[in-house]
RNA sequence: GCCCCGGUAGCCCAAUUGGCAGAGGCAACGGCCUCAAAAUCCGUACGGUGUGGGUUCGAGUCCCACCCGGGGCACCA
């Protein structure tokens, strides 16, 4: 409670400001990504490694806004530990554990002359090496530390660690960098004074933005200590294979040492007044006693700190879902009762934010609602009487709606719910008979890589909250993941760097013109940014959405990246022509399929284009699927009639992959009704399994002849016939074999 | 720098997981048809699997080192 006040003697507004201090959704002064190119605050998810907004490429600024945020920190533990549930890409799961960041730790508080100063860190068993502490240069605790002979200097550094990009402050080749603020703080494990540094090289977004410089124990502290002559106090006696990995005698003058040590040792050095180090000889023992000490002692305490920051949830936009929030005269939120949702947008032919010059970073977003103030000011009765208040005017990013648009889709007719309980039991519940630990979520979940630590993070959140107030029995939205590859195309880049229009490049000779002038090709994945995408509405006219999908699926794996060439996917077109043919007159576009019985031979081909089919759609094999489809059509056209009984399996076939196509020859077949709900054809086993194969001879490894077996012929009848087929005869020359190998149904092989 | 993928025919890709390197498509070439051409149909050729070593009767597949391409992360205390 603010000031120790009891909750009787808080006003309205105080109040409000506790509970929105545990709400998952909460009003918040906090550093945000300002983009001022796109005229809107971003999340950090939204933010490239080199500080740039993904979507258009514009400059990102750090600044102190208030703006609506999501807790999503509050379930960082269960987005990590939940990921083993999940059958996902191990490197979309990598990604969301490094995203998060959980890394299990240590608080410590130090004592300053202007108050304590809250350390992180997770090697807790070092603190007797603790020889400075070193700020963030945007801590708020910097100017109060900063003594008046230093202050030039500080002041000058910070401006500096402001001004320069994030790219060049996180490179690690640069000498670590650091100012003394001219203050010390009192190691509470050793009693001593250390001076108080600022640097760059720690990060105000981690952690508590504060560290303590532990020198012999860690390589950036020991390079900083080296760069400004600070003390390096050894703690723990590395064993001597360390030094001769390093051609250095072993010693405890850290002068001698060639970079810091890390890892299980015996201590030295780290006995204090109450706590003692020395003898124990591992980190995980040394970090265990070290906790017990903190807080027996009040110093500080073992946590957990993360990466992950808070979900900046409101966005300066027109499109976006309104947010269901009204601000009263006191300026305090008050959620819209239900029965006035939803909040609509307003009408307006003015929907874009005001952008500003993408790299002025003091200018203030400028949400196309706010200029809206008939709208903006409304007078409601939401239980206090009819009131004036002021709506927010902010809306959802689009992540809002990917949430939890599956769950929607799955009941989307229902005004009750968003989705009735026992509709999302039946969909997407547990399915605790396959697997006990089974959270639920859709069983397959087709998309990009690029949503690893956006969408997917977001949607995983967002469901386990919906779980947790109790409306689904699934604790994750999407049990199975799988990431298609990118379709890559030909980029081209002018003398300048330049993305030009791939479209209007020309081949010439070995290299490519553009306008003229040689541009260098590259490839990477079609969209605006490289100026290389082919519009897929071309290909529909051109070829057909059939076509163009069925050559998506038959170029390649599904998981594959690969480039596109618009010349190939007349191969696909050719296919779905040609199997017209084989079922429609097209004279009268009527039937023209024969009820006479198929050949043995057509039948053998059909079921096992069946089991094939079946087979790779089961994994995810689309492409193999489709080429054993190409390869029964291709079939089917020598025939010159196709047999009704091969027809009508192979249009079911083929119907995940060319819908609508699949759809009208079922038609034209004579049914009445939609395939959709017919049966996948089953492969008949008789027609899998040969009656008599033939098995390649190898005389030591090369194929030397070919012999025909029954397919159930046993090793001894298969190697007799092997050996007294005349090629190997003549191959081995009389010798005596040393051994034969025979793989059953696959060859022999003669070892002489 | 670290961590994932991936290198098979001119190109996109198969290869029953250690057993005959080739299913499918594009491009190329030849033929049928045509006055000619396109489309269709029929047919043909092409490489030994990025490089070097190893294991094995046998390696595209397994192991080691390296090269090339794509993606992710990168002072996280």
């Amino acid at each position: 409670m603010p000031g120790g006040r009891k909750w009787k003697k808080l006003d309205a507004v105080e109040r409000a400001e506790v509970i929105d201090g545990h709400r998952l959704a909460y009003v918040a002064e906090a550093p945000v990504n300002w983009c001022p190119g796109l005229g809107t605050v971003v999340a950090n998810e939204e933010v490239t490694t080199d500080g740039r907004s993904d979507r258009g490429n514009f400059p990102v600024f750090q600044r102190d806004m208030r703006q609506w945020m999501m807790r999503i920190t509050a379930y960082a533990d269960r987005l990590i530990d939940d990921l083993d549930l999940l059958e996902w890409p191990e490197s979309i799961k990598t990604m969301q554990r490094n995203w998060i960041g959980r890394s299990v730790g240590s608080r410590v508080f130090f004592e300053t002359p202007a108050g304590e100063i809250e350390v992180f860190t997770t090697r807790a068993d070092t603190f007797f090496g603790a020889t400075f502490v070193v700020l963030a240069p945007e801590h708020p605790m910097v100017a109060a530390l900063t003594t008046g002979p230093q202050a030039p200097g500080v002041v000058e550094y910070k401006r500096e660690a402001a001004s320069r990009k994030d790219t060049e402050r996180t490179d690690e080749t640069q000498a670590k960098s650091g100012v003394f603020t001219g203050s010390y703080a009192l190691n509470p494990f050793t009693g001593k004074e250390i001076p108080i540094w600022v640097a760059d090289y720690v990060l105000m977004g981690y952690g508590t933005g504060a560290i303590t410089g532990v020198p012999c124990g860690d390589q950036r502290d020991f390079e900083f200590a080296r760069n400004y002559g600070l003390d390096i106090v050894p703690i723990q006696q590395p064993p001597d294979e360390w030094f001769g990995a390093r051609r250095t005698r072993p010693t405890l003058d850290t002068e001698r040492w060639p970079e810091a040590f890390v890892g299980d040792a015996p201590y030295v050095n780290s006995n204090g007044r109450s706590l003692q180090l020395d003898g124990i000889a591992t980190v995980a023992e040394g970090i265990a006693a070290t906790n017990e000490w903190l807080e027996a002692s009040g110093r500080g305490e073992a946590t957990v700190t993360y990466r992950l920051r808070d979900w900046l949830f409101s966005r300066q936009r027109y499109w976006g879902e309104p947010f269901p929030i009204v601000f009263d005269a006191d300026g305090v939120a008050h959620a819209v009762p239900d029965d006035m949702l939803p909040i609509e947008l307003p009408e307006t032919d003015q929907f874009s934010p005001r952008t500003f010059d993408p790299d002025d970073a003091d200018s203030d977003p400028e949400s196309p609602l706010d200029r809206l103030t008939d709208w903006v000011t409304v007078r409601l009765d939401i239980g206090d009487g009819k009131q004036e208040y002021r709506r927010e005017t902010n809306v959802m990013p689009q992540w809002a709606g990917s949430c939890w648009y599956q769950l929607r889709y799955c009941d989307p007719d229902n005004d009750e719910a968003f989705i009735d309980p026992e509709v999302e039991r039946f969909w997407v519940g547990p399915q605790i008979t396959a697997h006990p630990d089974h959270p639920g979520g859709v069983d397959l979940y087709v998309g990009g890589v690029e949503h690893g630590v956006l969408h997917l993070l977001y949607a995983r959140f967002w469901h386990k909250v919906l779980y947790d107030l109790g409306y689904l029995s699934s604790k994750e939205p999407y049990y199975r993941l799988y990431n298609q590859g990118y379709i890559l195309a030909a980029a081209y880049m002018d003398a300048r760097g330049m993305y030009v229009d791939a479209a209007s490049v020309q081949r010439d000779g070995d290299g490519f013109t553009y306008d003229g002038s040689p541009v260098e090709r590259e490839f990477g994945k079609m969209g605006k940014s490289l100026k290389n995408a082919v519009s897929p509405e071309e290909m529909y006219e051109r070829y057909g959405a059939d076509t163009l999908r069925l050559h998506l699926m038959a170029t390649g794996p599904l998981d594959a990246s690969r480039p596109w060439e618009t010349r190939d996917v007349i191969g696909m077109y050719r296919f779905l022509q040609r199997l017209w043919r084989n079922v429609v007159d097209e004279d009268t576009g009527t039937s023209s399929v024969t009820d006479d019985p198929a050949t043995e031979a057509t039948r053998t081909q059909l079921h096992r284009t069946i089991a094939a089919v079946r087979d790779g759609y089961e994994h995810l094999r689309v492409n193999v699927a489709i080429a054993k489809l190409v390869e029964l059509n291709n079939h089917l056209t020598k025939l010159g009639a196709t047999p009704r009984e091969v027809a009508e399996p192979f249009v079911l076939m083929v119907a995940p992959v060319v819908p609508h196509i699949a759809e009208e020859l079922w038609r034209i077949l004579g049914h009445d009704d939609t395939l959709t709900h017919e049966p996948f054809p089953v492969a008949d086993a008789d027609f899998l399994v040969d009656d008599v194969i033939e098995l390649p001879v190898q005389v030591n490894g090369k194929v030397r002849a070919r012999i025909t077996v029954a397919a159930d012929a046993d090793d001894e009848t298969v190697t007799s016939a092997a050996l007294a087929d005349e090629k190997v005869m003549a191959t081995i020359d009389g010798a005596t074999p040393r051994k034969v190998i025979v793989v059953p149904g696959r060859m022999v092989n003669v070892v002489v």
